[in-house]
RNA sequence: GGCCCGUUGGUCAAGUGGUUAAGACACCGCCCUUUCACGGCGGUAACAUGGGUUCGAGUCCCGUACGGGUCACCA
């Protein structure tokens, strides 16, 4: 047995009562709604404390691990600005966070605990999955009873065994949750589970509580899929002596009222959402209070405040429904929030997708948006009339709003056109100067004179702006083309 | 099926024994107005259910229903 008395040493350099979390992903896919949740959770918890924020790859999964997985997390957390803190163990002979990498440490404690009496080994055969499992009653292993001698003689003639571990056959075992509360289970009802795997490799539960013994963290953060298993590691962390840390079981985050956020059905992933054309913040935002609240009235929120403000009492017990329609609100809020110069930056290219040409104002352009976005994507939709004219039907020039109809329109633009030509400054203030004194002396509502300009100038009946400013950024030329145009379309 | 957990408007949610049960999204109406949007004002809409405990229960206890999780050499 390895001498283990340097973890000792490395136990004393972790800061007493420093909050340690850790966000602990296993690299089989994309970053979903729900795992960006937890890890906002888990950062939120230490920064608010002062803490230490963790990050940990679990990869004892062989055969589910996925290409590049672990580029979209380390990507998505930084994109998020969710850093962690760095560090292999502090001092100890252990490489960075990555369970692979750990592989003889879990050996080492499994044997330690089998020692203590903790677990023992089994050659029985594998079941790999639920469906192997078969009913529903657990099995009551004959390799637990194995004499010590007869177990150690199977193992040394190479036979391939797991470690299992020993759970208690009576009594039961009380663990509390932050959240949830203390819960209570029957001994009886859990299972002898396996530790080390055939393969050497560690399970999740075991791995889980070495690492976070190991790495000092003081919460455990994680899905409430693993709170009926939390007993389990509770005798785990009794077996070694190992002080248990506290538990934040968080409620899954759901596309309805019956099943989790997945890829599967089609579902977005965070980088999902950012092709979509949402912002970072507004996802983070959002997502937070996916399942958290403050308390107050307040919903919008930034990472900074939330770090100051975050607090585990807030969690609710019960799963959250993701609603796309409120992440567009909060996406709406963010962009307007934005300053006029950093909303045209991330415009720009939106808007450019369908306004080549260059005598168009992208910025211009995106201060009419800044209103009126909710998601990024609808940009091009909304101003490729700037580009092009639609070949628009005529009966958009009927308005009862305000009071148009074809005879009035070709009344407004045959008006409007010289009063426009004879405009030497072209800007907002002159158009709309000369419209509102055309309309006066014409005795008609602006709206009246208006509409059809609008219409004629964008070829649509509804438009980012209103018709001055649409004929501002057409520019004097490419407005009285378009009025004309308007003109000899009523005949 | 066993065990564990949950349940306030369509959705997110406040609420910790005494409230006209907040607020937000969505929806509807009105106002503003140069279309749309923004903004302003107003409206519809909830404590799953049955028993207790209590002067008093959304809040505490028990049952029921419904929903979720878990029972893998997956995490």
């Amino acid at each position: 047995m390895k001498d283990l008395s340097w973890f000792a040493e490395r136990e004393a350099r972790i800061p007493a009562g420093e909050v340690r979390t850790r966000f602990a992903p296993s690299p089989t896919g994309y970053m979903h709604v729900g795992n960006l949740r937890t890890a906002l959770y888990t950062y939120l918890i230490a920064r608010r404390a002062g803490g230490k924020f963790l990050l940990r790859i679990e990869d004892t999964d062989q055969g589910r691990l996925v290409e590049g997985a672990v580029d979209v997390i380390y990507k998505t957390m930084a994109e998020c600005g969710l850093e962690h803190d760095e560090g292999p163990d502090v001092g100890g002979p252990v490489g960075p966070y990555v369970q692979t990498e750990r592989r003889g440490l879990y050996k080492e404690y499994a044997e330690l605990l089998m020692q203590r009496g903790h677990a023992y080994r089994c050659f029985c055969e594998k079941t790999e999955s639920q469906e192997d499992a078969g009913d529903f009653t657990r099995r009551d292993d004959p390799c637990r009873e194995l004499s010590q001698a007869e177990s150690d003689r199977r193992a040394a003639a190479g036979e391939p065994y797991v470690i299992r571990q020993r759970i208690p056959r009576g009594g039961t075992t009380t663990f509390h949750d932050e959240i949830f509360g203390d819960i209570t289970v029957e001994n009886a009802s859990l299972d002898d589970q396996v530790l080390l795997k055939r393969d050497g490799l560690p399970t999740y539960n075991f791995a889980n509580v070495v690492d976070d013994h190991l790495m000092g963290i003081t919460h455990v953060v994680r899905g409430s899929e693993y709170l009926s298993s939390a007993p389990k590691y509770n005798l785990l962390y009794e077996g070694f002596g190992w002080p248990i840390p506290r538990y934040v079981h968080c409620s899954p985050v759901m596309r309805d009222a019956h099943n989790k956020m997945s890829k599967r059905h089609g579902d977005p992933s965070y980088e999902d959402l950012i092709a979509q054309g949402f912002l970072t913040d507004a996802v983070i935002n959002y997502v937070t209070l996916l399942g958290w609240s403050p308390g107050g009235e307040r919903e919008i929120y930034s990472l900074d405040e939330l770090k100051q403000i975050f607090d585990i009492s807030g969690i609710s017990k019960s799963p959250a429904i993701f609603d796309i329609e409120k992440l567009r609100y909060f996406n709406a809020a963010y962009i307007r929030a934005m300053s006029p110069e950093a909303f045209a930056r991330i415009a720009e290219p939106w808007i450019r997708q369908s306004v080549k040409n260059p005598a168009i104002d992208a910025a211009a352009v995106a201060a009419l948006l800044q209103q009126r976005t909710e998601v990024l994507t609808e940009i091009p939709e909304k101003v490729d009339f700037f580009d092009a004219l639609p070949d628009y039907d005529t009966e958009l020039f009927v308005h009862k709003k305000s009071k148009s109809d074809r005879e009035s329109s070709k009344a407004m633009l045959e008006a409007v056109i010289p009063a426009l030509e004879a405009l030497d400054t072209w800007t907002d203030e002159a158009i709309l100067g000369v419209m509102t004194s055309l309309a006066e002396s014409l005795e008609v509502k602006n709206a009246k004179l208006m509409w059809p300009v609008r219409i004629a100038a964008a070829g649509k009946a509804v438009t980012p702006g209103g018709a001055v400013e649409i004929c501002r950024i057409l520019g004097k030329d490419e407005c009285l083309r378009r009025l004309r145009l308007g003109l000899a379309k009523l005949g």
